[in-house]
DNA sequence: CCATTGATTGAACGTTCGTACAAATTTCTT
DNA sequence: AAGAAATTTGTACGAACGTTCAATCAATGG
């Protein structure tokens, strides 16, 4: 109805409106923020919210739509060439792993305060599965999920499937907690490590979690930790 | 009146209470739970949260700090057994993880709903920065980390401080998104492998972030060398 | 046995919530 | 310039929020 001509005017109060809603979502979650503190973050009037989107609930989609399209695509493209330029054998784990982890780190290191913002509110969404948050995830990143886990269970020939599924449970929760942002590193170090610190965070995430797939299964001897080294 | 000894009556309404906030915090955070759903849910009335606990944060502390003395002694205890036994070398690095994670993971399985909740909770909580969180977290479980990233930090002597901190950042998130409970594997693997079968977990938790601990340094060939060589 | 105390009830308090809507204003098309 | 459409304003509504409090109930001890 008012597509055509919706470039002009209220586009600078709509995203506006996103950008607030972004910031404030990300820091209190849906419940935690009312529309009255979105808007007057924003500087517009009560009442946009629900002419621009309809409701507050079309308001959370809206934000997690607007930047989860980007990194779907960015994450695919790059599995595409991976596979493209390794066809018809399997990427290597670590080019998977970067493939899965890179868009995401890259858009919260932008300086954007949007997608720094938007990668907390993943963060916490992720963590938090009430229905909201899991439809929302669900629909925006199942399908590039599936794709990756696919092609890490090529890269892992000899792994179940369920160990490939507990790999990449452990791959998104170590991923989503550093994007939190509980400044948790910084107390605990008294301060010698500011986890603002996140450029160096690929060269740590990614051996890491690449090791930790190539020995995701489960131990010979199960119940108890061996007391010597593993041989 | 069954009871050979309570030490007041109003115990029961008082644990009802935790009870049913402990559920509902675990699935709606904060903010998107009322007092009114809590007491209902308790089968109490409205007044007997301010009556018992004196406020909404006082509840949502009280829900922290009833299990999380319980999580800290074992882990704690745990430790102290490893570094008696093995002093004065280092526990192996497989036998810390264990000690950190085994308590929660086995609380979570006992059966009891309240810990299943609870974990949840913590999940959410811990990727949900807000002051609120961010305080009771610190407080109820910082002086046990820092015992840990000791341990950790002497169990990989040939670490930097900082990678042992990343470590720990890596292992705490994928440890708290398994409690979070999303669900997403089941919806993943289209029903083959239900979360739910978290009893096959530490098979591969602890082997994962035991390899990860290890691999987890900068990339020999990273092109960007950090700040300096470890001594 | 009554007095006292803790536990519980039920009803309010003032505030804030999400939403709705008519009127006013701005912007764009013709 | 005129009219239509899009945007913004200001206000109001009913519901739900956290909290308070006097009154009532139940149990215990002296």
């Amino acid at each position: 109805m008012s597509q055509a001509r919706r470039s002009s005017a209220g586009e600078e109060s709509r995203s506006r409106i996103l950008d607030a809603a972004e910031a404030l979502f990300a820091d209190h979650g849906y419940d935690g923020v009312s529309i009255r503190q979105i808007t007057e973050a924003a500087g517009v009037q009560t009442s946009m919210v629900n002419y621009y989107f309809g409701s507050k609930d079309a308001l959370w989609s809206a934000v997690f739509e607007r930047r989860s399209a980007h990194l779907g695509e960015s994450r695919r493209s790059r599995l595409d060439a991976l596979e493209r330029h390794h066809a018809p054998a399997s990427p290597p784990l670590e080019s998977l792993i970067d493939a899965f982890v890179r868009p995401i780190l890259e858009a919260r290191l932008s300086g954007d305060p949007g997608w720094q913002s938007f990668t907390r509110l993943i963060a916490q969404a992720s963590n938090t599965p009430n229905v909201r948050n899991v439809e929302q995830l669900s629909q925006q990143y199942d399908p590039t999920a599936r794709r990756f886990i696919a092609a890490f269970g090529h890269a892992l020939p000899d792994r179940s499937e369920e160990e490939v599924m507990w790999g990449f449970s452990f791959l998104m929760g170590a991923m989503l907690h550093i994007f939190a942002e509980t400044r948790r590193v910084d107390r605990l170090s008294d301060g010698h490590y500011r986890s603002a610190s996140l450029e160096r965070i690929t060269d740590h995430l990614t051996p890491f979690l690449a090791a930790g797939f190539r020995a995701c299964r489960a131990a010979p001897d199960s119940s108890r930790p061996s007391e010597g080294p593993a041989p």
